[in-house]
DNA sequence: AGATTTTAATTAAGTGGCATAAAAATGAAA
DNA sequence: TTTCATTTTTATGCCACTTAATTAAAATCT
């Protein structure tokens, strides 16, 4: 299909004025319907008559009145947060996250579930629907006041069809979340990849906010990139899009669990780090980390972040040379897509700046031009929160946002 | 800036419609009222009112009648191609070329002028003036029926501000080609970087064509990449985007011209296969080269690509390898981007598919799911044409699809 | 304090551009 | 020749916006 294939019709004239009335309350959290029309352009009398119809529907009210600039006292219009709520789900490795927020992504209640690794997809979709049930019981709110569910899981997944195509800490495929979720809790259900969840959940409540193009990277075993172009989540063509993780960056590296060969995942993924401690500690290097365990098993990224931030120089060396290993491949991916903003997300939060540093400092040197070389670089707001309210943002984009241009 | 910010109005209504019909027919070739409204989904009063207005404009005409399906007749209506063109420019490393084409980027007149290295700014600028008039002279047509210059050039390119940050085969920064050519001819000027305007032919008059999210790979002495995401070229934050020769596949590769290591551009660029060729050479390997040169300076890749379509061997395996090379780079964006094509141009096109066939191989081993390593891969098809018609796109696209969302 | 000015929001009327319905044009098929 | 099918145009209506005028309410000026 060549061309923006976009019809011009009334409805969408509407559509694209509401959402726009919508988004610039949900994001101004209190704005006046004054306010409204000089930031969008559109006229009093029409943004009178959008407002009247998004607080018909419930979606928003009318709050406080806001001080006078010399004449009339503006009323403020905030998002009717008590009316309507969102689920999430942060499907991961070994356990699953839930919460349940209003529309400003405000957490109202949580739980969580572990997992163990060789969960069934039955199983897994079991617990799902039982965390959807119980978040439901515990917030007391009423099932018609819930405007959907997202799932953010990690692996591979078709978020058109809503299935898990490949879940690789419990080495499942094909998992019809989508179809089994909607079945059992009746609701609309949204299935995104979790880096892609966490990227949507820092533009909208993160460290993306203000920016239309950002990539969000979410390192942990896996490394993976939501990218966003335009405010939208980019899919590619097979939903594959941001499998940083597995871009080579060694040719001459080690072997990845995909079958290539120096992959970023194999030198800056979560098990190298625990890897690269316990070669240098055979080397016989003193550390923190031989203090704290007494098997080699107990070696993980957590207690190398938490060792780190102790004072423990191997644990720094480990987690500065992880940095610069994941500075290459985000110098790759900056020098492909040149993005407005990068976020690091995932284990690494909570490694202070002992990775994002060195990583930084890669970029710096190594990105093509200075524009890119300084190319505003954080780590994630949201922290551990990242997914499951990106999981939450999904619904709410879909509420706010709808796709009235149907861009890919 | 958060949102679509799109406003809708009337006017977006109409221009919406408007570019809609009139791509119906610039894509389709020829087609009539009726079908137009079938395919656009808007009714036949509103097509019929657009194409009046666009026959009014000239930019349209009724032609033949077509074939009956049991009714009336319907008239075709086609691009009214002799009344507008546009002219396109690709300065390259060694020669500017120009083509002055009509509304269907077919070719009226073309003309190219050799560059000498150390070209300063105003001397390249003043052959690239000279060579619009030239084209507009010597094609008969008057200066108001062409409706723009498209320039695509090499190196880093400010597309906002038509600026060539830097072109690296003349070591030239600022080149404020925008402003120049506009003062000097009094025309719409767009300036692209060769790759992105390359992309963009590709899409609408190559091997792109029924895309709308692809990547174009140009690959010559440097390797730049043209992406392209909902039909428009994508530019990153800084114009930078597509930088993929730069991209890191080699940890302890040799030293680029970027000042990085392991750049792809230094194992898959131009210049490696001719020092590819000459170390092979000097291991006292035989090959055709020997017979055809007499110095290492002779040997380039052109004539690499030549003595390989020969049969020789020497030549054949060092395109093979380049070609593996460049399959690493192509699996990292593929893994990246998941583009639902792939195109490989420049010098390569010439290589026969002595550097496809491995580079396919690679990326059908390498990327990370089966659906990516089944992506369409082909090379261009306009092939030494691509970026002058790219550029010439360039002009065609403001004027056939002008970006009414303000989509970046 | 009262009048004036400023800002906010609503009401009323007008307009642009698309849709629906019907008709005209034209040709194939019965 | 009549009937039917398809293409295109004409006439009318309607939707969602805009412009202009009005009401509302507060700050500032005299």
């Amino acid at each position: 299909m060549a061309m923006s294939n976009i019809t011009g019709s009334f409805q969408l004239m509407k559509s694209l004025n509401r959402s726009l009335v919508l988004n610039k309350i949900r994001s101004a959290g209190a704005v006046s319907r004054a306010e409204i029309a000089k930031e969008t352009k559109l006229t009093p009398p029409t943004v009178t008559k959008l407002v009247g119809e998004l607080i018909e529907s419930n979606l928003v009210k009318e709050s406080d009145m806001g001080t006078s600039k010399g004449g009339r006292k503006p009323v403020l219009l905030t998002i009717n947060d008590r009316q309507f709520f969102a689920i999430g789900l942060d499907v991961g490795a070994r356990k699953i996250r839930g919460v349940l927020t209003d529309l400003n992504a405000k957490e109202i209640v949580n739980d969580q579930v572990d997992l163990h690794k060789d969960i069934s997809s039955d199983e897994l979709t079991m617990l799902m629907i039982k965390m959807i049930k119980s978040l439901i019981t515990v917030s007391n709110v009423k099932k018609e006041q819930i405007v959907g569910v997202g799932v953010g899981m990690h692996g591979i997944v078709d978020n058109e069809k809503g299935v898990a195509r490949f879940a690789p800490s419990y080495h499942l495929r094909e998992i019809p979340i989508k179809d089994s979720l909607k079945e059992a809790v009746n609701l609309p259900v949204f299935v995104e990849n979790d880096a892609k969840a966490m990227a949507l959940g820092e533009l909208w409540f993160g460290a993306g906010r203000g920016f239309d193009n950002l990539i969000c990277v979410n390192v942990g075993v896996g490394i993976g990139a939501g990218i966003i172009f335009n405010n939208r989540l980019y899919h590619g063509n097979n939903s594959v899009a941001g499998e940083v993780g597995h871009t080579i960056i060694d040719l001459n590296g080690r072997k990845c669990s995909c079958g290539s060969y120096g992959c970023l995942q194999t030198v800056a993924g979560g098990d190298s780090i625990a890897e690269r401690a316990i070669r240098e500690l055979s080397f016989g290097r003193k550390s923190l980390l031989m203090n704290k365990t007494s098997t080699r098993d107990e070696i993980s990224g957590e207690l190398i972040y938490q060792c780190a931030i102790e004072g423990d120089e191997l644990s720094q060396d480990i987690l500065s040379e992880t940095g610069k290993y994941l500075g290459i491949g985000m110098t790759n991916m900056i020098n492909l897509m040149n993005p407005a903003k990068l976020i690091i997300g995932g284990g690494v939060s909570k490694a202070d700046n002992f990775i994002l540093d060195p990583l930084k400092e890669v970029v710096s040197k190594k990105a093509l031009t200075d524009e890119v070389k300084n190319t505003d670089i954080t780590k994630s707001e949201l922290e551990d929160r990242a997914t499951v309210i990106g999981a939450v943002t999904i619904v709410l984009a879909d509420l706010f946002t709808p796709d009235l241009l149907n861009l890919k």
